[in-house]
DNA sequence: AGACATTTGTACGTATGTATG
DNA sequence: GCATACATACGTACAAATGTC
């Protein structure tokens, strides 16, 4: 979930959720679809995107078309 | 409300009213949006633009581009 | 080949909010 | 008080890639 009442950005806020739990080795292998994780933190799609994005960027994940996000191998604990 | 009889001025007026309720613990989390502001307190937003300066300069809130306002974690009570 | 489901990727339009003049 | 610009966020629709049956 995110907390409506942080100043941090909703997309920052996924986006390091999500990494803490792949660097505590929580999350490995595929990650939940975008869209169904749009629903499980209660944003929109567009902000999961961008959070995904920035995942990227950190090199947590790689994401290939039509087959999902991944986390990269050494990202995990 | 502001009282317009007040040699104060009308934004340290709206200034020192919403610093001393975020101190007392009444405000927390995100603030109501500035627009809106301005017609709670039935000033001009440009006032509230002024007061909301002041707070910050206080550091009892931070602004957010596109998210908000919100009361710093040490301003509450 | 074809049909279908799943998923990422892209592109809109809309609403809300801050920033500035 | 108003207009404009920019940023965040939402929602939706469609396209493209992959895999399965």
């Amino acid at each position: 979930m995110v907390d409506p009442d942080s100043p941090e950005q909703a997309y920052l806020q996924v986006a390091n959720d999500l990494g803490r739990r792949i660097q505590a080795g929580e999350i490995r292998g595929r990650l939940t679809s975008e869209r169904d994780l749009a629903g499980e933190y209660e944003v929109s799609y567009g902000t999961i995107r961008r959070a995904m994005g920035i995942l990227r960027d950190r090199g947590l994940v790689v994401s290939v078309h039509g087959r999902g996000t991944f986390v990269t191998r050494a990202s995990g604990s």
